[in-house]
DNA sequence: TGAAATGTTGGGGCG
DNA sequence: ACGCCCCAACATTTC
């Protein structure tokens, strides 16, 4: 009887770089790529999610090179116990499987349940460290204990990174160890209950002018001045190592973004309880407005704050919203309309195409103030001078609401003035 | 990775 | 030449 190695992709979906399917490749046992979709995830979304196309569109590309090659991506469309199950009947010869770590509280408990499975079964399972550079225990203070504020753990983050972190878990060598077979087919997106998109995804190949000048133009949103690297680094279509390598060698501003990520993830895995409500404790006392005729108006972008809107709809119509535009529409909603941060959370998990759970969190408990390293609650934006400093001509404002100026842009909801000092009490009164 | 309020300074107009 | 006032520009404090 053959035996065989499963590699299972996640977040990682691609073949260069790739830490665990490395691991697998060179195993000694032919290598059976598999993907997973989860109906536990997927039963979630709307049948328009352009992430879940995205995906898709992937892993038809993953399936092609495969086919280069002679192999085929098993895809598999269910509950990943259930799954596991039937590829384990399906091939006996399986002694062991790969795969990179995920983080998120949901992945640890499905990989938890997993390996479950195949202990019992005497199956070996691999897990590798590949989307991060450092891990949550990786990078601590002095007393060992996680940090809180970015400043030192980027400071300890660099100090600690050496080009070991930084190896190219390169593949393409090995690519005769995938195991042989005949083609497998994709699930249909319409089998499971899902549309194609219209939606243009960001270039895999972060633009090296951009980052070179990132500190430069990343403020401004009418300007060409970010990468839009993270729906890549989301979903793994790009290596993180890689990315790192680039970032050292260009720009230090643009090295400490992707520092802020791994901040936040490992802020996500050593304090869990940031899920479901503040990090700070006390904040959990606001007395929130939570008017939900306000809330819609934040959504449809008619709050009559000409930046905030055009942020709102920007991510409405493309899944992408430029994070100087993130850190003023979470502010406006947490501060000028005394709406719970969750609330806006939950919206751009819904809509954000490069959405991170740790990420999206720490951002907007950033903006609430209520968060680690987080804005004092009294840093309230101010609209109308976030407009003048990062978009004077309006040029981003116009792109996204063309009737600005006209008598058909709604006034403003709020008076900014009233708005800070209500959002200033409410906050006071909560906290002392 | 704020903004507003308050305080300080110094140049220029003017009696 | 001097003192006084005004106020822009900058600095510091406060929310």
């Amino acid at each position: 009887m053959s035996e065989f190695s499963v590699f299972w992709f996640r977040r990682d979906l691609r073949l260069d770089d790739n830490a665990g399917l490395f691991h697998a490749l060179t195993s000694g046992r032919p290598v059976i790529p598999v993907f997973i979709f989860d109906t536990e995830i997927l039963d979630e979304l709307p049948p328009k999610d352009a992430r879940v196309d995205f995906i898709h569109r992937t892993l038809e590309e993953l399936q092609e090179k495969l086919r280069e090659f002679g192999s085929s991506l098993l895809v598999k469309y269910g509950e990943p116990l259930q799954v596991w199950e039937e590829i384990l009947s399906e091939y006996e010869g399986i002694k062991a499987v790969f795969t990179n770590h995920d983080y998120e509280p949901y992945a640890l408990q499905r990989d938890r349940e997993v390996g479950e499975i195949l202990a019992q079964k005497g199956i070996s399972f691999h897990t590798f460290k590949d989307q991060v550079i450092f891990e949550k225990k990786e990078i601590l203070s002095g007393k060992g204990t996680p940090y809180t504020v970015f400043t030192p753990y980027s400071k300890n983050w660099k100090a600690t990174l050496s080009p070991a972190h930084l190896t190219d878990y390169g593949t393409e060598a090995h690519f005769s160890h995938f195991f042989s077979s005949e083609k497998k087919e994709l699930p249909s997106l319409e089998s499971m209950g899902f549309e194609r998109t219209n939606t243009l995804f960001p270039n895999r190949i972060p633009d090296k002018e951009i980052i070179r000048v990132y500190e430069q133009k990343r403020d401004f949103p009418a300007q060409k001045g970010v990468t839009h690297v993270g729906m890549h680094l989301r979903f793994g279509t790009m290596s993180i190592r890689k990315l790192v390598r680039v970032a050292l060698a260009l720009n230090e501003t643009y090295l400490n973004e992707l520092i802020w990520r791994e901040f936040y993830m490992q802020i996500l895995a050593n304090f869990p309880h940031v899920v479901n409500g503040p990090f700070k404790p006390a904040y959990a006392a606001i007395s929130w407005r939570n008017d939900e005729g306000d809330f819609e108006k934040w959504k449809a972008g008619k709050t009559g704050f000409p930046l905030v809107d055009a942020g709102m709809r920007e991510i409405a119509a493309t899944g992408y919203m430029h994070n100087r535009v993130r850190m003023l529409v979470s502010s406006f909603l947490v501060k000028h309309l005394l709406i719970n941060w969750q609330w806006g959370e939950a919206y751009f998990a819904e809509k954000l195409l490069d959405f991170e759970l740790a990420s999206n969190n720490g951002g907007w408990q950033w903006a609430a103030g209520c968060g680690t390293d987080a804005a004092p609650y009294f840093r309230i934006f101010n609209p109308e001078t976030q407009l003048k400093k990062f978009d004077s001509q309006a040029e981003y404002v116009r792109k996204w609401v063309p009737e600005y100026g006209t008598p058909t842009y709604p006034r403003p909801m709020v008076d900014h003035k009233m708005a800070r000092e209500r959002c200033l009490k409410a906050f006071k009164d909560a906290l002392t």
